[in-house]
DNA sequence: GGGTGGCGATACCTCCCGGATATCGGTCCA
DNA sequence: TGGACCGATATCCGGGAGGTATCGCCACCC
């Protein structure tokens, strides 16, 4: 199986339509039918069944999208880390640590003082992405390292290091009513009249159905919250660069947040080695 | 980048020798040349320093060479388990289980037997394979599942469920002095006089050096120490298969060994998941 | 109910690229 | 110094990936 005929079935299994296909591979129609047909016929199984009114993916169709990207990406990863190598032993090396805007606290700069000051240290580049990216950063190779919070990211298919574990608050606008109290409990916040959470995009893109606003990253929720129009409950670190118009109360029974830093398997990197190490020791 | 490249690749970094190589691909040589010469163009980056002589690995190419192989074993697991797919929605499904050699004692049978007994259960096939093997073959998907022994096997990059935890047994020759002792510990077996423990092959088939005879499975293994050419320490659930002319004494101090049952993430079968449910229920 | 438009399949052509053979040039060694 | 080894280069050939034109099928619709 050649990565072309994988891009391409990944293409289509996702337009669920040759036309737009080809049109988003930048071919024409005909050959990529042609692709497809060829895959199937040497895979010995059907992919797709096709009317000239749709598209649909069989059992195996549905494994080998999946599947496919996830091999995708582990080629992506491949020219990329090398790429990176190349330019690490040529210029100046350098670790891309990714993390979601806005989270990590103060830990993330603590992280970065530590590390720069141990002997042998690279330049560590700092990415921000949106919830739910890193896992996809990592494995295809646009970052080395990222900065996860559990039970929020997944860490499957990750190697990672506990670094701390802390409790959550609810963050609220400066005048509710709540906000003056010492703490409160999950039962306290789970209904908040006019303040329901928001919903965040899951990993295709699109937003659960619900109440509560959509949201993409922490800016845009904290102005929300400061808007009345939701609430949140982020870990406790967020009080830190919290804004003068919000107001934080913990929540003594919300589930404790670990943070941990992540990286691929089998990575071999020895500047990526250090970093872990110096987070460990923070 | 496309597989064949990155098979092209891997076969010359591997043989260091383009001749070899291009035995080992079935191709003549200049298309190889070419085809390697036409990555490193791609890429902007050199894999490979050629003398007339010799040929090594760059920084870079090393990492694509680590790489390379991973992606590879992904692009072969997208292919099998779409063909799987293909199979299990047509005729008897099924899933791989793969575990040791001589390893897992009764917690195989049991694992059988209790996810047998589940409604929807579909037929599990047990592959039997060598030490450090099995994480390959979850990788390029020739398997489903397996059995594995913390800390012995590496568990990177694969999601776990740990099942149970058991102390460890030094396996003697059942005349030797101290297979009448009730309990030993370490410094007892560390250096018995003439029974060296066996050496096991890395992941790249070679043998680390060292004292001590070379074995590639457990057969091998208890047969060396029933010559008296070798002892070893082994989780306490070997017991129950040990021939008799074999004793076992447990090590009060060894580490203990947790049994864990294993499977690649993103895996999104049912019959998977029902198979993990059995065996945390044992 | 026939026209129409959308969509995948088919037919056919072109040209690039992957493969083969022959040969060159450099390096080590007898 | 000549021969053996090994990777690079030159050159040719065939398959296949890509294109355009067109067909066949079906849903929809006036």
């Amino acid at each position: 199986m050649e990565t072309r005929e994988l891009r391409y079935f990944v293409a289509v299994a996702e337009e669920l339509h040759f036309g737009r296909a080809a049109q988003r591979l930048g071919i024409a129609q005909p050959p990529l039918s042609r692709a497809i047909r060829q895959l199937e016929r040497r895979l010995g199984v059907t992919l797709l069944e096709r009317t000239s009114r749709s598209v649909t993916l069989t059992e195996a169709g549905s494994v080998l999208l999946v599947e496919g990207r996830a091999a995708l990406d582990a080629v992506d990863a491949a020219d990329r880390r090398t790429r990176r190598a190349a330019l690490a032993s040529t210029g100046r090396p350098a670790l891309v640590l990714v993390t979601k805007a806005g989270a990590a606290g103060e830990l993330l700069p603590k992280l970065l003082d530590a590390y720069a000051a141990e002997p042998g240290a690279v330049t560590v580049d700092v990415l921000l992405c949106g919830v739910g990216e890193q896992e996809r950063l990592l494995r295809d190779g646009r970052a080395d390292v990222a900065l996860l919070h559990l039970p929020f990211d997944s860490t499957t298919g990750l190697d990672t290091e506990e670094l701390r574990t802390e409790g959550q608050v609810v963050v609220l606008p400066a005048g509710h009513p709540l906000a003056r109290r010492a703490h409160l409990r999950m039962a306290d916040v789970a209904a908040l009249p006019g303040l329901p959470m928001p919903r965040w995009p899951s990993s295709d893109g699109t937003y659960p159905d619900g109440p509560g606003p959509q949201v993409r990253d922490h800016a845009q929720l904290l102005q929300l919250i400061a808007l009345g129009r939701a609430s949140a409950i982020l870990p406790e670190s967020c009080r830190v660069h919290l804004r003068r118009d919000l107001a934080a109360v913990p929540v003594l029974d919300a589930p404790a947040v670990t943070t941990v830093i992540a990286w691929p398997p089998h990575s071999r990197s020895l500047a990526l080695a250090g970093l872990v190490r110096a987070a460990t020791r923070l």
